[in-house]
DNA sequence: TATATATGTAAGTAATTACTTACGCAATTT
DNA sequence: AAATTGCGTAAGTAATTACTTACATATATA
């Protein structure tokens, strides 16, 4: 079972769940009111985004309030700026990239 | 049937592809030589690319050669660009952004 | 022209996904 | 103590995914 950050976010629900989270902690219950679909689901949709380290979870009493692990982000943030110079117009940001790589461009 | 690139790069093989294409523009078999699956799995592979814009596709002769469209990976870094200011300890930039935002950091 | 090459796609399949309802359990409230 | 609340999870299901093999088509080569 694939348990990785990009399958996580690949998901509507799962990165809604992460900007309905993102400036305020919320419990189950209250995540699963914004959304038309069973408590149930959003629990299980927790689940994988607790088990790629996406979301923690603190207990308080009988709530579990989830919170954002934003840095896990930076796995995904990582893979894709390093073609951010392919799609801006800083061609010095392509050279600085370059040059920081050594020219060494070959894939694989 | 759902066409983004959240769910386009959350499968390995198609990271691997784009890696693999980014510097140089292969035609599908050699695309298909460094993996082991059939021809026919990468082509797959390759149509959903093509689908949500993240690759395009260039004939010569009875060759395809395909090309990452960069520009496309944008849409997901926009999303976790958003997020950055709360992994990175540059609270400065937290500060901008809020500001930026005119304090409106109520989710939803 | 016959053959080889490059590719697309249909059909089939096993595994996975995204849900549902039902149930159970722990914590809280009455 | 009994009822309510918050949550996790099992079991079932329909749809999707990631492959496979087989076949069809277009282009290039002998």
């Amino acid at each position: 079972m694939r348990r990785d950050v990009f399958q996580a976010i690949a998901d509507p629900t799962r990165r809604e769940i992460i900007n309905l989270i993102a400036f305020k902690s919320l419990n189950l219950n209250a995540i699963s009111e914004n959304f038309d679909m069973s408590r149930s689901a959003i629990s299980q949709h927790i689940k994988i985004l607790t088990e790629c380290g996406l979301v923690t979870i603190k207990k308080e009493g009988r709530e579990r309030f989830c919170e954002v692990k934003f840095q896990k982000l930076n796995e995904v943030a990582e893979w894709i700026e390093q073609y951010r110079v392919f799609w801006t117009n800083k061609l010095d940001a392509l050279a600085v990239h370059l040059s920081a790589n050594e020219l060494n461009v070959k894939p694989k």
